[in-house]
DNA sequence: CCGAATACATTGTAATGCTATGTATTGTGC
DNA sequence: GCACAATACATAGCATTACAATGTATTCGG
């Protein structure tokens, strides 16, 4: 995400793009984990390179703790052959049916929201 | 929205659909008018109506006057010729250059999330 | 041994809806 | 005229979620 503090606009304007994503990460992360499962800098990798989303470590942790409470994920440490250990996070099947279940959310929701937004973005409507 | 309640799962699972919209909304808001000013009320069936999309009185008129105050909407008390009076609502200049940065910031990201999601809807990736 | 890099973790704070509730005005029926 | 319903707007306590700052622990390299 670009910064909008270029903008010189009011002490608000570089906080409304974060309220954006919030309550997006859950589904994020969870989503990054459905091929296989990730230690935690992976996982801010994964949703780096794969959707421009960017998560600081002191987010990440406590939602995947929370996630994991909520048993939708597993974790176990593993000893590195070289390196740090590192906490491997996948998920659980409830976790999977959760991820569907936003995924589809997400769809709709998204879809509607993006046709509010379309006359503002100068495109053209059927 | 649907209500998630019916699939039995924990106490958590009513809340992460909620969790979805929080940070759309002050969006949504703005884009309900860009093309002509509404009151109150005429904004919920706005967005009700065009993207399904559900807010309580409670939860408008805080927005709308946060908004207000930032200088991205003006309003003012109309006396209808029948019924109630109404506090009509229109975007100011700095309104529609935010709501502009808004859809184009909406646009990538809802993109990107959704690339991330397609594999879950079972959904073929180039 | 010390500093850097890597990996994980925690906590106070700010922000934003949700829920419940309340105020005010107008219209209708009795 | 009065009571109630409908309409319209408003508020505040609470729950939730990131963010930012900070800290702990381990490994590696000089």
């Amino acid at each position: 995400m670009y910064s909008a503090e270029h903008n010189g606009n009011s002490d608000r304007s570089g906080h409304w793009e974060a309220q954006l994503r919030k309550g997006c990460l859950e589904m994020a992360i969870l989503a990054s984990l459905w091929h296989s499962r990730l230690y935690g800098l992976e996982v801010l990798r994964a949703l780096s390179e794969k959707s421009q989303l960017e998560i600081a470590e002191g987010t990440l942790y406590p939602i995947l703790s929370r996630l994991k409470a909520e048993g939708l994920l597993q974790s176990e440490w593993v000893e590195a052959e070289a390196g740090h250990p590192r906490k491997y996070y996948w998920l659980t099947p409830a976790g999977r049916r959760r991820a569907r279940e936003m995924a589809v959310a997400w769809s709709e929701f998204s879809t509607n929201l993006s046709a509010l937004m379309l006359p503002i973005l100068g495109v053209k409507q059927r």
